[in-house]
DNA sequence: TAGTTTAAAATTGTCGACAATTGAACATTT
DNA sequence: AAATGTTCAATTGTCGACAATTTTAAACTA
C-alpha cells in the first residue's frame, strides 16, 4: 500500500492552485492568454517558476501551449466530450473509493466529514472558490489515497470538467450530493456510494 | 472539427520522446533516478529545458517527481490498476475512432497504411524503439484527429501500460493486430475496429 | 483606401550563475 | 558500538540577462 507522504508545497503548485482556481471560478475564461510576467509579479517571483506552473497546466489540459506563443485558457469541452469525460471519471473514482474503502480507517472518517463541514460552510456563504477548492479536496481524498498514480490523470479529467464550473447555481445542492456521498462512505456502503458518485458527477 | 495543425517540435518535446523511448524500452528502468545534467549535456542544451521535459514527463506520469530530489521512473503498475488503465483507453480510443471515422477521408487512410507499413518492417527488424514509436504514433493519429483535449490524457494513460513494453515477446503478433485495426478502418466498418481495437490493448 | 512592407515593442526561449537543499562520508559523543 | 552531529560534494531551485520569435503599430505603395 502507498504511504501517504506529507504533501510538500512548490511554488510551482501555489501558482498551480491559484491558476486553477482562478479558471474554475471564471476570473480567467476560455482562449484567454495568460502571460508569464503578469503572474511572476503577482507572486513575486522570476517567470521561470511561472513557466513551470504553465507548463504543468498545460499539459494537465486546462492551458493550451503553443510554442513561442504562450498559454491559453483551454476552451470547455462540448458535449459529447464532456460525456466521456464524465464516464472516465465516474469509473476512476468508484475504482478508488472501491480500493480505498477496504483499509479505510476512523481518522479518514474525520477528515472526510471535516472537509464535507468546510464545504457545508463555504456553499452557505456562497464562497465559489472555497466551493471549488473544497469539492477537488475531498474527491482527491479518496483518489491520493489509493495511489498517486492515479491523481494526475484523474485531475486532468476532473479539472477539463470544471473550466465551467462558475455556472454552478444552486450551491446547497452540491453540499446535498457530497454529504450524500460522505454518508455512504462512513456507513461502508460501496453501493450507496456508487449511486452518490454518479449523482455528483454530471 | 479541430484543424489538424502542423506539429512544431520544441526542444522539450524531442526529449521527452527520447527519454519516453528509453523508458518503455527498458533503458531506464523502474525506480532510477534521472539526473537533469546527464540529458542537458547529452542533448547539449542547458538544464532548464531538460527540467521543463522532466516536469511535463512527470505530470504525464511516466516520472515521479520529489521535491529537491528530482525525478525517477514510475514503477509499473500492479494488476488491478493496469486493469483499469486498459478499460479507460480503450473507451477513450473507441470513442475517437467512434467519431474520428465521420469524417475520415482517403488521405488518412493512405497515412494509416503508411504506419502500419512502418510497423510491419520495424517488427520484421525486431527493433523494439521503432515498434514502440510507430504503435504509439498510430494511435495517437486517430486520438490527435479527434481532438488534442483528449490526447494528454490518453497518452498519459497509455504510457504508463508501456512502461514494461519491453518485455513483448512476439513482434509480429504486434503486427498483425494493429493490421486487424487498420483493416477495419479502411472497411469503414466499426464493430471490427472496436473488436481489434480491445484485442490490441491489454 | 486596401494591402504590403518595415520597424518597434512585447513576449517567450535559453543560458550561466548562484542559492538552497539533500545525501553521504566522516567525526563526535554517550 | 550506536546514536547523533558536522562537513562537503552533488543536485535541484531560482534568478536576471539576453537571444529568438511573435505581435503590434506605423509607414509605405499601388
Amino acid at each position: 500500500m502507498p504511504l501517504v507522504e506529507e504533501p510538500i508545497l512548490t511554488m510551482r503548485d501555489q501558482i498551480c492552485d491559484a491558476i486553477r482556481g482562478e479558471i474554475i471560478t471564471g476570473k480567467l475564461t476560455q482562449n484567454q492568454p495568460i502571460r508569464e510576467q503578469a503572474f511572476a509579479s503577482r507572486f513575486g517571483v522570476s517567470r521561470n517558476s511561472v513557466r513551470d506552473a504553465f507548463l504543468q497546466l498545460s499539459q494537465e489540459g486546462i492551458l493550451f501551449y503553443s510554442p513561442n506563443r504562450g498559454v491559453r485558457v483551454s476552451s470547455v469541452p462540448n458535449k459529447q466530450d464532456s460525456d466521456l469525460f464524465r464516464r472516465l471519471r465516474i469509473e476512476l473514482e468508484i475504482h478508488c473509493i472501491e480500493r480505498s474503502l477496504k483499509h479505510w480507517v476512523d481518522d479518514d472518517d474525520r477528515k472526510v466529514k471535516q472537509l464535507l463541514e468546510t464545504l457545508k460552510l463555504a456553499c452557505k456563504q456562497k464562497d465559489l472558490k472555497k466551493i471549488t477548492e473544497t469539492d477537488l479536496a475531498m474527491h482527491r481524498f479518496w483518489v491520493r489515497k489509493v495511489s498517486v498514480e492515479f491523481e494526475s490523470i484523474w485531475l486532468s479529467i476532473t479539472v477539463r470538467m470544471m473550466i465551467a464550473y462558475s455556472k454552478l447555481e444552486d450551491y446547497m445542492q452540491c453540499f446535498k450530493e457530497h454529504e450524500a456521498i460522505v454518508e455512504a462512505i462512513i456507513k461502508r456502503d460501496l453501493l450507496a456510494v456508487k449511486k452518490a458518485i454518479k449523482q455528483n458527477i454530471k
